[in-house]
DNA sequence: ATGAAAGCGCTAACAT
DNA sequence: ATGTTAGCGCTTTCAT
């Protein structure tokens, strides 16, 4: 290992700004301007200089430029947890948020640094503004990064303080859609799957119910439930062992939805003959399904990049609202 | 907007240790043990100074004690692309492969900052080591990272210099055991489906050509094909328009091998009955489909963790090997 | 067009 | 157990 110049680091102490202006008898000002192509300096010296960086190996030191300029073009994005296997897709949000976010940091030449709300409070990095994904349960996510006085967006529902910013979707829309399309079906014996701690899953509920009034359809049972097709699927399960029944499922989202789908069949009923399913967020696995699922999409890469540009001027000194994106009932044969 | 405490920052300059101190009429040097809980301080001063701190509202300067420190407690993680929305659940790699290195790196307090090879070349972030997903076409990738002189780990196939730290799957057994698969069934006349510039692929080919040796079946057809279900649908449906006969797929992913299905079925085939089809990484899509797809199962997460345990070993100096990891054939319906 | 001085906020090293 | 000094590497400010 590390024979010459291996995959580690070169070995001998980097060269710093210093050393390159010694080499070449200027100061070292007169180096941070040329390779930063910031002031006016003369194209010999600059080219000179550059080249000399070149050859000694130079590397900007990034914790000393941030030091001095006091920002670290680094947005940090927060998540509840660790993406873990076994959620589907990793659920609640899916890879195309971080993408979003992502696409437009990167265009706007920010870093990103990925983080747990628990690291992020014990180790916090160098950042100049955060994103939240989710707001945890009674807000406790929202309320620690509050505390560190950075500027922060989150995504979810708007259900913190008003000046909190916020960017999703329109979940009550979504609730309402979902009513619409298991009422059009003729569907009245209803179930809602989800947990409603969560606060989209709330507002998908509110939404559901205002959907149904004036309907001679209503709820039946309201499930609390995880965003995983185990879950949906054992929740189902243990009402049909119960002789429970219904002929419409609202789940939370598609994992559930599928995994109710699972439980309905294996008890020897169809969908969607038998009971009609529609789930939430048009994840990847929905159209693959089968049968293929009905669903409320989210749009997760606009929704990612609108948080990425909201922290980013929120932490230029603009002043930012929030904002709720429209969703979409996708019908397909469940 | 920026009333009192809103979201943005207190508005004040944020206190510093030396502000503390003065309060305190102690060193700052103390402060900063106090905070640290390094060194033997006072279990009296160390709460005054705490409260005091809390009370200021003070918040440690993570940039100053990274250029102190000469470390940033920070790996990047580098992807050669941003994860977009028509590349099913992003592949080649999933989020479980980000999954493990987070859940390793967040417990051994390390920051990881997501970035990709452009902007990591253009607008370097602090950090003390590299990920690197995949050495992209000519190892440019890999190539740009190791010009950076930090320590490194890549994922992917060990096609370059020796010295490079690679963690990986045994792509060669795993198209092995696809070949395994398809000459069970009676399978002759196959077809491979994948873009052997991606070194993976190249070991997969590979290892499913040794496979087929010695047996009275062979490649008809291999079909240079992105990591999609279009990719893999188009270039099935553009054979069987040709009139080109095959009964077995293996393909580069199961993207790919979802698409040849409904490509395959398109045509008026069936698969299983008429046609055997393979993928590779047993996606969490594989186990949904219809028909259930047989795929050559990744250990992600370990993968992923790995990773994460190698670069932390490089950046301790520490002799780091690199690593093959098994694979699995997962039969299912296909 | 270039330079000199100063200092960002923190902590290692060496006192006391 | 606490303090003094120095300096990490860079860029802002004010000369020249």
């Amino acid at each position: 290992m590390a024979s010459g110049t291996g995959p580690h680091g070169g070995g001998n102490a980097r060269p710093t700004m210093a050393d390159i202006a010694k080499e070449l008898g200027v100061a070292k000002i007169t180096v941070s301007r040329a390779l930063s192509s910031h002031s006016t300096v003369k194209d010999s010296t600059r080219k000179l200089i550059r080249e000399t960086a070149e050859r000694m190996g130079y590397r900007l030191n990034v914790s000393a430029r941030n030091l001095r300029q006091q920002r670290t073009r680094t947005i940090a994005v927060v998540i509840e947890m660790a993406p873990s296997h076994d959620r589907l897709m990793s659920e609640p949000y899916p890879l195309s948020l971080l993408g979003g976010i992502m696409q437009k940091l990167t265009g706007a030449g920010q870093n990103m640094v990925l983080t747990t709300i628990d690291l992020f409070a014990e180790h916090p990095p160098s950042t100049d503004g955060v994103i939240l994904l989710g707001q945890g349960v009674h807000d406790d996510a929202a309320a620690a990064i509050e505390a560190m006085g950075l500027p922060y967006v989150v995504w979810g529902a708007a259900h913190g303080p008003p000046e909190r910013i916020v960017v999703g979707s329109d979940n009550r829309a979504g609730g309402r859609l979902a009513a619409d399309y298991l009422l059009g079906r003729g569907r009245t014996k209803l179930l809602f799957l989800g947990e409603t701690q969560h606060g989209e899953v709330e507002d998908r509920l509110a939404g559901f119910e205002a959907g149904l009034t004036g309907s001679d359809a209503g709820i039946v049972n309201r499930i609390a439930c995880a965003f995983t097709a185990a879950a949906g699927r054992e929740a189902v399960s243990r009402l049909l062992d119960q002789g429970r029944m219904f002929d419409g499922i609202f789940a939370a989202n598609d994992a559930i939805a599928m995994g109710a789908i699972e439980a309905v069949e294996a008890h020897g009923l169809a969908v969607p003959a038998d009971v009609s399913v529609v789930g939430f967020d048009d994840s990847p696995g929905a159209s693959i399904f089968s049968p293929k699922l009905s669903s409320i999409r989210q749009d997760w890469p606009v929704g990612g990049e609108l948080l990425a540009q909201k922290v980013l001027d929120l932490v230029a000194g603009h002043t930012v609202v929030s904002r709720v994106m429209p969703v979409e009932l996708i019908i397909r044969e469940s």
